[in-house]
DNA sequence: CCAATATAGTTGACTAAGTCAACATTCCAT
DNA sequence: ATGGAATGTTGACTTAGTCAACTATATTGG
């Protein structure tokens, strides 16, 4: 836990100066800094109430009040008169205000530009990632809606690596998991029929949230395999969007039943199943992942 | 890349936000903002000299100079004269100053350890990861000592995406080489012998920074596989390392000797088997990832 | 060895940024 | 209708940060 928090810090400190070099560089005589931002929400938001600016800025009302007269003195901005609420005075952008904000966000993306032009396009998609993954750590609810698509390089070993680390902190199952969904996505990769057989991935802001496999088992049967959703994307409804992708993908391409391996204590997993008419098929124990555990097959006819 | 452009800036207000919000959090009475990140530098340069906080914070040297004079005056801090400059005044805590940093500094890591209690272990490590990555990423020069230490959990298939994705990028190399990673490393997990075998992980603060396979082929001898640096690593002697790290480990398991398998056109990779003595001793094209390269077969005499 | 230049630190005078409390007006729930 | 809350404004204030001029010492190139 010490190191975890030594290790946040050196990153807060690290990105406070970083931070602050990019609003050095970018600054000139038009706006100060909070003006800059306060002009950037007002875009962003527009019409908006200066309480809601106030809110997202974290700013003194008194003095975002003043900042606000200096902008209307500078006919960047006009405020009307709400018809709803004679109290509140929602803020637009002039014609005038709207260059002002181009101009200063132009000058804002060059600097970030300049920024990630030392960065291949690798790299420049794991600082993304990374810098993504983190805002939706630290707060899941600013994520953006999710979407659901095909995989891509090196998504299919994403997923068992992901697999092999939640299942092995929330039920033990390590190195056996490892290698069975390693074994899995090798010959899903091996043998792939993109006609019969897909490997679909849930992202939000362009970050991985969750994923499924459908596989060709022969005879008219597919198999679903490898669902999982990632904890911060929980309780959107990712995994009955990932269910749902795939059984409409069956219901396309002819398959008359879709099967599952599940276990028992994967609560959340199965209840999703029987909401999309799964239904479980039979069990047995077994000790593939090393204590022993009530595994169980489902199943869904498909009337097309 | 203005797509990357936004995603950075929303980043970086949210993390302003963010840090804004832990800031406000952990202040009293005994020091400011400035004030307790000061206080915190000479705790963490002491002895320090005043120009090389005004350049480690980026403050402006009067300013400083007020608040260094403020420290001295509340007892936080002694000022000797230095023996070779006389100009420098290097900067040390008393007792009293290091009381109030620890006061300080344990609210502050009080404040972020709130802040990671919300989340569950494998999100602390993700979050972890991901803020080292992107530091790295941002500053690789920020980075401390390489280690290396065996894989763990998830590790094994996180290496088949890296490779997956470098090599895509830099060589065009697809899905069939994430099919043969695949295999490869589902068969390694399936069949490990672990005093015979091995994966070593490289990391930097905690980070994956590269990683080497080396796995038993019968007869005395092992072989060498998927070395990889990530970019934010290279030159500083990683793959060396790894290199010498599994050929160790072949000596002390009696191997006879090692070879690998590479192409022509990875330089450096080559240059790396060359330096611990590894040969060139065969050669031939093929078609594995597509387009015809040529492939090597490299091979070292182990003499115990 | 010395003049020019650079560096460490200080001081005075200033501006920018942010805070606090009191206030007017309007809205809303009971 | 009324007390409490929300929207926004204003005056008086503190804190944070900037700039330029200054002293004292060190370094360097001729």
């Amino acid at each position: 836990m010490e190191q975890a928090i030594a290790t946040i810090r050196t990153f807060n400190r690290f990105f406070t100066r970083h931070v602050g070099a990019i609003d050095a560089r970018f600054l000139d005589s038009d706006a100060n800094l909070p003006e800059a931002r306060l002009l950037f929400e007002i875009a962003r938001l527009e019409p908006v109430l200066a309480s809601t600016l106030q809110a997202e800025l974290d700013l003194d009302r008194g003095y975002l009040s003043r900042m606000i007269a200096r902008f209307e003195k500078k006919d960047w901005i006009v405020r009307d008169q709400e018809a709803a609420d004679a109290r509140a005075r929602p803020i637009r952008l002039t014609a005038a205000g709207r260059a002002a904000f181009d101009q200063i966000d132009s000058r804002q993306r060059a600097v970030v530009a300049q920024d990630l032009d030392r960065l291949d396009s690798v790299e420049q998609q794991d600082l993304l990632q990374a810098l993504t993954r983190a805002r939706l750590l630290l707060d899941p609810a600013s994520g953006g809606p999710f979407i659901i698509r095909p995989f891509r390089t090196g998504e299919v070993s994403q997923v068992v690596t992901r697999q092999s680390i939640l299942y092995a902190a929330s039920h033990g199952w390590g190195r056996p998991l490892e290698t069975l969904e390693a074994e899995t996505v090798a010959a899903f990769l091996r043998d792939f029929k993109p006609d019969r057989e897909q490997c679909w991935i849930a992202e939000i802001d362009g970050v991985m949230a969750g994923a499924i496999f459908l596989t060709d088992e022969g005879n008219g049967l597919a198999r679903l395999r490898l669902l999982h959703v990632e904890p911060f994307a929980r309780r959107r409804g990712i995994g009955d969007a990932l269910v749902a992708t795939c059984l409409q993908f069956a219901r396309d391409k002819g398959y008359r039943a879709v099967t599952l391996w599940t276990h028992k204590i994967l609560e959340p997993a199965r209840r999703i199943y029987a909401r999309h008419g799964f239904v479980c098929v039979s069990s047995d124990v077994h000790t593939v992942f090393g204590d022993p555990i009530e595994g169980e097959t489902w199943r869904i006819a498909i009337h097309p």
